[in-house]
DNA sequence: CCGGAAACAGACTGACTGGTCTGTTTCTAC
DNA sequence: GTAGAAACAGACCAGTCAGTCTGTTTCCGG
C-alpha cells in the first residue's frame, strides 16, 4: 500500500466543517476548503466524488459526533434511579455543559444545512433526520417515566416526544441567538430556561 | 414623474424572499431572482445597487412583518387583566397561529441569514438584531408582572428576558424541525409545549 | 531496487456568478 | 407634442465556481 492519505482527508473534512459551520454550504467553495486544509484540488477530488459527496461524509461524521454527546448525556445520568431525578440531572448536565459546545462565534452544521433547500434531498437529509429522530426517541425514553411520575399534578400532560424534540430546539435556538447576538452566553441561557421549565414541569405539588 | 416601478420592485423582494427562504442568500443567484420575477438585469439594478443591498432591503421588510405578528399578538391579549392569565393568552395565540406560519416547506429568513458569517456584519445583521431584542424586551415585559405574581411559589424564577428570548428559540427551533422532517407540525407542537411549560410554571400551587 | 498503485499537485475548462453598459420604452410636466 | 427622466431590456464582461486531466511523488510488496 501507498502512503496514508487519511490525515490529509481529515484536515479536508475539519476545515469544510469549520468554513461550513460559518458560511453555510453554498457560501463555502472549494477552494476555500483547499487553502484552509493546505492542499490541492487533486487531493480534494481524489478523496471525495464532489462537493456534495464532502457534504455527506462530513454530515455523517458531525451526526456521529452529536450522538455522542447525547449518549455521553444519558451517560452521565444512568445511575439515578429516581426517573424524576434523572430528568432533571439530564437536563442540568447539558446546561452545565454549554459553555464548552459553543465557542466562539461557532454555529450548528444542521442549520447550514437545513437552510439550502437541495441539500434537503439524498444522504445529507436521512443524516439529519437521523440526528433528529434518535435525540427524540432517546430523551423521549427518559422524560416518560418521569412524566408518568407525576401524570395526576400536571393538568395538561406534555407528549414525551415533543418535549423532547423541544430540547433539540432549544439548543438550534439557542445557537442562532448566539451567531445574531456574538456571544456564547445566551446557550447556557436558553438551556437554563429549559432546566428551570422542567424542574417546575416535574415539581411535585 | 415616469412609470411607477414600485411594482416591479415588490415582485423581485417576493422572489427574493420566496428563493433565499429555500436555498439560502448564497445558494440564489440573481438570475434565479429575475427568472422568478420575470423581468431583467436592467430592472434588478435599477432597483438595487447590489444583492447585497437587495439582501438588507429584504431583511429590513422582513422584520417589519415579524414585528407585525408580534405587536398583533400583544394586541391580541391586551384586555386580559390579570397578568398571568395574559401572559397565557399570548402563547395561546401563537399556539393557535401555528398552521398559518408555517406553509409547506417554508423557512425562516433569520436561519438563512444568520447562516453566513459575510451577512452577520452591516445592516442585515442589525435587522435580525433589533428583531431579536424588539420580542424579548416585549415579550418580557408581558411576563415579568407574571413571574412577580408567582415568585414565592416558584422555587428559581427564571430570568423574564430569557423566557422570553425562549419564545424566539422555540420558533426558530420549530422553523428547522419543520423543515428536516417535511411538515408544518413540529411547529404546533413546540407552541404547545413551551405553553405547557409556561403554564406548569405559572400555575399556582 | 523496481513495478505499480494510491496520494497528491496544479494547469485547465466550461458553466455560472454578480455587476456594467448601451439602448429602448413609458410616462409626466410643460 | 416634445423634452427629459425614470423604468426597463438584454448583450456583455471579468471573475469565480465545481470539476477534469495530465503528470509527479511516495510508498510497499516482491
Amino acid at each position: 500500500m501507498p502512503r496514508d492519505g487519511t490525515a490529509t482527508r481529515t484536515r479536508i473534512l475539519d476545515a469544510a466543517e469549520c468554513l461550513m459551520e460559518r458560511n453555510g454550504v453554498a457560501g463555502t467553495s472549494v477552494d476555500q476548503i483547499l487553502a484552509a486544509a493546505h492542499t490541492s484540488k487533486g487531493a480534494f477530488f481524489h478523496h471525495f466524488d464532489s462537493k456534495r459527496e464532502l457534504t455527506a461524509v462530513l454530515m455523517e461524521r458531525y451526526v456521529e459526533a452529536d450522538l455522542g454527546q447525547l449518549r455521553a448525556g444519558l451517560a452521565a445520568v444512568e445511575t439515578v434511579t429516581d426517573p424524576v431525578e434523572r430528568a432533571l440531572a439530564f437536563a442540568r448536565h447539558f446546561e452545565r455543559w454549554a459553555d464548552q459546545l459553543v465557542h466562539k462565534d461557532s454555529a450548528c452544521l444542521y442549520i447550514a444545512a437545513l437552510s439550502e433547500r437541495d441539500l434537503l434531498e439524498g444522504p445529507v437529509r436521512e443524516a439529519v433526520l437521523r440526528a433528529i429522530v434518535t435525540w427524540r426517541d432517546e430523551v423521549a425514553a427518559l422524560l416518560a417515566p418521569a412524566l408518568a411520575a407525576r401524570v395526576e399534578s400536571i393538568p395538561d400532560v406534555p407528549d414525551a416526544h415533543e418535549l423532547a424534540d423541544h430540547l433539540f430546539a432549544t439548543f438550534e435556538g439557542g445557537y442562532l441567538l448566539c451567531r445574531s447576538l456574538g456571544s456564547p452566553e445566551p446557550m447556557r441561557a436558553q438551556l437554563r430556561i429549559f432546566r428551570q421549565l422542567l424542574e417546575s414541569l416535574l415539581a411535585a405539588r
